[in-house]
DNA sequence: TCGAATTAGTAATTCGTTTTAGTAAGATTA
DNA sequence: TAATCTTACTAAAACGAATTACTAATTCGA
């Protein structure tokens, strides 16, 4: 700066006030331009550890997060939350632990010591967390997550209107019989939708049938038992409500070696709206999104409000999970 | 730092070389006892923009990308990137362009003000790109991606090698008719796997016969009735490598179609290794991976003995992409 | 027993900015 | 015509560490 100052013929003062464009300084326009002239001769840029020093603003988020940099599920509210943090000029520290709590540590003690602005504590699936004491030194938000005492703010999934909304759509196509393959470790996801699935029954007059409620481990095999189980039920169901996508795909193929056609025979509703799977099944499957890039957007706009100084309580923030329709109810 | 000198009872300066483990800086066990005993009352921390303004190092490594962070398939590359740079106490700045060159610009000029000591530029699809030309200004490499001239290092998929040893595998189990659906983009992984397969071909003293060669859009749908007409050929392949998974699953549901099973009748592999698909289907697929952990591991490695100033050659790092066995073939 | 090492520290400077508190010259007002 | 405003700047003091160049007190060696 005090290069591009020499070369303007101006103080350094001038020339931070001209970076900046500081309001209450006044500088002539002749000068202004002088300035700029010198930074782009001298390729000058500024120093932004210098300017946090000074500041006392990192300009920086970090996000601490299980696994979710490995999966594909939840990358996207690592884009969300990058997006959003971008659009307030801020830049994003991720750091994927693979659920390692001396990776945390350290983690969280680096973020520290870069003096992020806020941190979000993420999670690849929707369960409790105890994350470290220290979190509460910055702004925190949870994600996808949240603590037993609900004293931390947290940004979740509306997992049972996600289930009553995959329910209802089924029903508005004319189905009675709708079973529902659900997932076998306990998780708000599991109780959620399950509710979810109930609480549409109920809202239309349709029964509640145990038999049509299945659990089963969330991936395709064990789902294409359990839906030929479904199947050979003397009442068999028109529809099937699965817990994921991946079960959706053991569900196809269930449906379609035993000669059915979807969505005439029987319809085929999945969760997660995992593009991979869903776009390429044949048919495309009909799913409800997790909104996973909403939620990391969310998660930063709240970040940003509390870093502002806002006092919030923690509320826990639910997002809703939108229908996406594609082909098989 | 000040206030922990003070309940310690000593300067400043024996603080941070308490601190820093300085070597040359004699100081006895009890000040070292005292000094640590004042910072974990304080609850102290060092700030990193303090230190990395006085030594110059910002200990930040910058990840630009265009749809990495968006897609499943890249995502392990940012993963394999921030291990590495954990390993050396870096952290990563990850900035999404979606593709924007607008962004990209800015994103740029805030990881070159952050003072970043290496870039990595990504992309999704193994292609050719033209980076802005700052990137030069810190030690840089190419992941996913080269530029025309090779002046930049990268590291890049061995696409000929996974053609290879795809083909290969299918060989070795027996097969002598052996279909592969191309993708129809011109890109590298067209080339490079084509090439691979007709040198496998070659080497087996197989003959190439271009009717086994299709291309078509890589989605499930246009493989399925790609795959159909291969099986209704009157010498049909007895084996099929499909350019990528999601197109693998359009031929699991023509082959099952047809009524023949996988792979007693047809043997299938695919390209990608997308966990999500490959161990969904049924069987599960045998693939070739894209080593998109190792690259983003690599890419930093080159990185750090880059940024040590060592002055390599812009050599074009070509990573192997290993056979992933299942059950398909 | 005295000069040289060694041990255990400290004072002061520096990194590159932002920001506060000025100043000096000309224009405006009473 | 003197006091007050503007306009257009500048000097100097932070911000929180790392680092260099010391000093004072012991210990050691011949």
């Amino acid at each position: 700066m005090y290069d591009v100052a020499r070369l303007a013929g101006v103080s350094q003062t001038t020339v931070s006030f001209v970076v900046n464009n500081v309001a209450s300084a006044a500088i002539s326009q002749e000068t202004r331009d002088r300035v700029w002239a010198a930074i782009h001769a001298l390729g000058w840029r500024p120093n932004a550890m210098a300017r946090g020093l000074r500041t006392r603003h990192s300009q920086t988020l970090g996000l601490i997060s299980d696994e979710v940099a490995t999966s594909p599920y939840a990358v996207r509210m690592i884009l969300g939350a990058q997006e959003k943090a971008w659009a307030g000029s801020q830049m994003l520290l991720v750091v994927n632990t693979s659920g390692q709590r001396d990776i945390e540590q350290t983690a969280l003690q680096f973020m520290l010591e870069r003096r992020v602005e806020g941190l979000l504590y993420a999670t690849m699936y929707h369960h409790e967390v105890v994350p470290p004491p220290e979190i509460g030194l910055v702004p925190a938000v949870l994600l996808n997550c949240f603590v037993a005492d609900r004293s931390l703010p947290a940004i979740v999934p509306d997992e049972q209107q996600g289930g009553y909304t995959a329910t209802e759509a089924l029903i508005r196509r004319g189905h009675r019989r709708i079973a529902f393959v659900n997932e076998t470790i306990p998780m708000p996801a599991l109780f959620g939708r399950l509710e979810g699935y109930r609480q549409a029954l109920a809202d239309y007059g349709l029964p509640f049938d145990p038999t049509l409620v299945r659990r089963c481990h969330s991936n395709a095999q064990d789902t294409f038992a359990v839906v030929r189980e479904l199947l050979e039920l003397p009442d068999r169901p028109t529809a099937i409500f699965c817990f994921n996508d991946k079960m959706a795909m053991g569900a196809y193929d269930a449906i379609k070696r035993a000669g059915l056609r979807i969505p005439q025979d029987v319809a085929v509703i999945g969760f997660d709206n995992l593009e991979l799977i869903a776009a390429q099944l044949y048919p495309p499957l009909t799913t409800v999104a997790l909104p996973h890039y909403e939620m990391g957007q969310r998660a930063v706009e709240l970040l940003q409000t509390l870093s502002a100084g806002e006092q919030l309580p923690p509320i826990q923030h639910t997002i809703p999970c939108p229908l996406v329709e594609r082909a098989s109810i």
